[in-house]
DNA sequence: TGTTAATTCAAACGATTGTTTAAAACTTTT
DNA sequence: AAAAGTTTTAAACAATCGTTTGAATTAACA
């Protein structure tokens, strides 16, 4: 079972690679180096750059947006039972803890993930298709559970409101502890950090909204 | 003045270009046929790709800085003088404010300002290494700020809730309405959009803190 | 074990990258 | 108007990019 390996390894080369240096900026020689396989490998498992990448999205983001929506549609499912709205809490949550949890788990993951908000916060022009078309479903029904959760802010409100949340996600997403600070006093534990980021990004959904 | 005429002119193409499609995924042959100068000016005036960059930021990033550690240092100085707390709202629109301003007006600015939150999210290495060194200074004084707004809070966990609040703008200043929407339902005018942008960042600013 | 299929390998492909060169064209100064 | 300085130009530089090739090697099946 050569084969599987070395499909393997040049997966994990190639998402801590993007991850750091973006699609652009990693070059397939860079991948197969750090694989320890031929360079002409990822042209033969994946026929070309692009191939490999969506290689990349087959394997973390599908099975994650998977586990995603499933807790989305458990938390309205129960809310829609009890006949009571749900709160903008719980509906980010079931969003945002598998997310989280996903960068903090899998040691592969976690470079996947930083690779995946770089390219949602506005990175590379590849990826940010590939990517945008696989969470859509998934924003949409975050999007249904606010409005559900917050009747009284406009949809469109919501909808930004929503994005605002994702930027807010998106830089403990790409938060890197090895990496030189952003800014001075971000010493946090991963998981406090995850909790502020909650704190946060419920204050601002449930924000006032004046017309 | 042929001179000023071909700096300026590889200047714009070159913030147009970086903004899009990022600092490595643009070549000096893009930047150079797009400004309609020759492919050796980029060499002769800015001495390499990267000084072109570097000059990018002294041009727009340089004086934006100053108005907005003055719009700071404003209002903290009027709230000592007053012997009252700043409002975590007024601080942050002293730097929200201009920021926003700066993207709205100015033509060419708004090339700017995706660029420059495009290296703040996460983007290309090198840009955000010029970039970081510059905003410092700003963050600092913003966070003193935060500090004295919210004297209950942390300053570790406001350091944080301040990247959260810079990752939630980012979204609007990297937003370009001619490009396709990342969620459906974005249809807000750039005033609503900025003036929901300060309702959610106060809002997550704000949002009571538990240990 | 011999045959076939799948994989790995070194080498090269053309295209594109940032940068350099030296002559030509243009400005400014004397 | 001659000289000196500045800018523009076309051409080429070596380096790197993603991809392809065909032979060498390994694995699977008979």
């Amino acid at each position: 079972m050569t084969q599987r390996d070395t499909k393997d390894r040049i997966l994990d080369a190639a998402e801590e690679l993007f991850a750091s240096d973006g699609y652009v900026g990693t070059s397939l020689r860079g991948i197969t180096t750090a694989a320890d396989v031929n360079l002409a490998a990822v042209n033969y498992h994946f026929g070309s750059k692009e191939g490999l990448l969506a290689a990349l999205f087959e394997r973390r983001l599908v099975p994650l947006n998977k586990v995603r929506l499933e807790n989305i549609e458990t938390v309205l499912r129960e809310a829609e039972q009890k006949a009571v709205r749900p709160s903008a809490g719980e509906v980010m949550k079931a969003f945002l803890i598998p997310t989280l949890e996903f960068k903090r788990n899998a040691p592969g993951a976690r470079h996947f993930a930083r690779m995946i908000w770089r390219a949602f916060l506005g990175g590379d022009r590849g990826m940010q298709e590939s990517f945008l078309t696989r969470v859509a479903p998934v924003m949409q029904r975050l999007l249904d559970g606010l409005s559900l959760a917050l009747p009284g802010i406009p949809r469109e409100v919501l909808a930004w409101r929503l994005r605002f949340a994702m930027g807010a996600a998106g830089q403990v997403m790409v938060h890197d502890p090895e990496q030189p600070a952003l800014m001075t006093g971000l010493r946090l534990s991963e998981e406090v950090m995850q909790k502020e980021l909650l704190e946060f990004v419920i204050g601002g959904l449930e924000a006032p909204h004046e017309d």
